[in-house]
DNA sequence: CGGTCTCTTGACGGAGTTCAAAGCTAGTGG
DNA sequence: CCACTAGCTTTGAACTCCGTCAAGAGACCG
């Protein structure tokens, strides 16, 4: 794989030349289509991907069928079914790709590898997960005290980007209300800016 | 700090002498009666606690002066607020201590000595951090998908411990639900299942 | 154009909230 | 050992937000 596509993925990590020949190694690019799933429910899960670019998201069909949205992942994020991923059971999500998208793929051995001969990297993705936590505990707090239309104007105004790149119907699904609530939400907010 | 304590903490990490007197040294082991705070919205944040044994809970008021249970915390597991310990800002939401509880704090210098020194310990965390990612994918899925008497049902099964050990006032506040709205559920369960 | 996907709108129903009051329970002190 | 209190849980009635179902209006694409 492309060194600049590494350094583009490792930006927090210094990297020696030989570092980057064992990340290489181990990383895959992936193109992927609109509409392709990534890792299917019920599956085993091999890998976890960075987004170069296009967006792609996480989610659940409960058992009427109806789906629900875990996460949106755009550029330089990381995404994948971590009880999967980390725990080797089997997915309980599924990941789509809603914009055709370039990915770089890690699979599980890689990442064992990498962690073994690279301590650096255990340190990068340590501060990634912090990250992560801390986002969680904050769509948690999010999800536990806001009203729909709280929870909605929280979104657009923390991922402003996600909001023009995916459709309202999956926005809904995300934030855990009906399409045509958030038809009507949308409708409430733009009477009263106006 | 008695090795006894340090040896509970990191099981699955393999501890030279050397290594358990540079823990000891950065360990603090805390005494906390039921009641006192920890941690407190709007303060900075310089702890996470291991709870040796005890409850904790950790909870956030909104606007509205109503408290949303974010996690119960009992023994073998950490808990801080995770946007203030990990990223340095104030904290979003309050740590209780809702039972006498024995705890071992470890401050944000403490821990960064010890990724250090230290880089098994790292690997500890990162384990810890994964485990934490998957469940909070499972309870989003959770909070998306069920109702409330299926929240409570997933509750009650899957930390029947900690059931035992707190207000259902404090459970309800967990789920998202009214302490009134709770009763109810258990009071249909309860006739459902005789 | 014609079809499919997406968004909007309306009428109705239901799960859960709110507010107020009463019933429990456990701890405290006489 | 009982009485009292404070905290917790339960119950009821009215209300509200959001979901459901069904239909229509745009938008996009071959």
């Amino acid at each position: 794989m492309e060194k600049s596509l590494i350094h583009n993925i490792f930006k927090e990590v210094d990297l020696s030349e030989e570092k980057i020949l064992l990340l290489a190694n181990h990383l895959t690019k992936v193109n992927c289509k609109k509409g392709e799933l990534l890792i299917k429910q019920g599956e085993s899960v091999s890998n976890k991907y960075f987004i170069y670019s296009g967006c792609l998201r996480s989610f659940f069909i409960d058992e009427q069928g109806k789906e629900h949205t875990l996460q949106f992942a755009i550029k330089e994020w990381w995404i994948s079914d971590y009880p999967g991923y980390f725990q080797g059971r089997k997915a309980i999500m599924n990941i789509e790709c809603i914009q055709d998208s370039i990915l770089i793929k890690l699979t599980k051995n890689g990442r064992d590898i990498l962690f073994n001969n690279f301590p650096e990297l255990e340190t990068f993705f340590r501060l990634k997960f912090e990250n992560t936590i801390a986002s969680f505990q904050k769509r948690t707090i999010a999800s536990l005290s806001y009203s729909a239309k709280e929870k909605y104007i929280q979104f657009v105004n923390t991922y402003a980007e996600i909001e023009q790149n995916v459709r309202n119907y999956h926005i809904a699904s995300y934030l855990g209300i009906t399409k045509e609530s958030l038809s009507r939400i949308r409708k409430e907010i733009a009477k009263g800016d106006s």
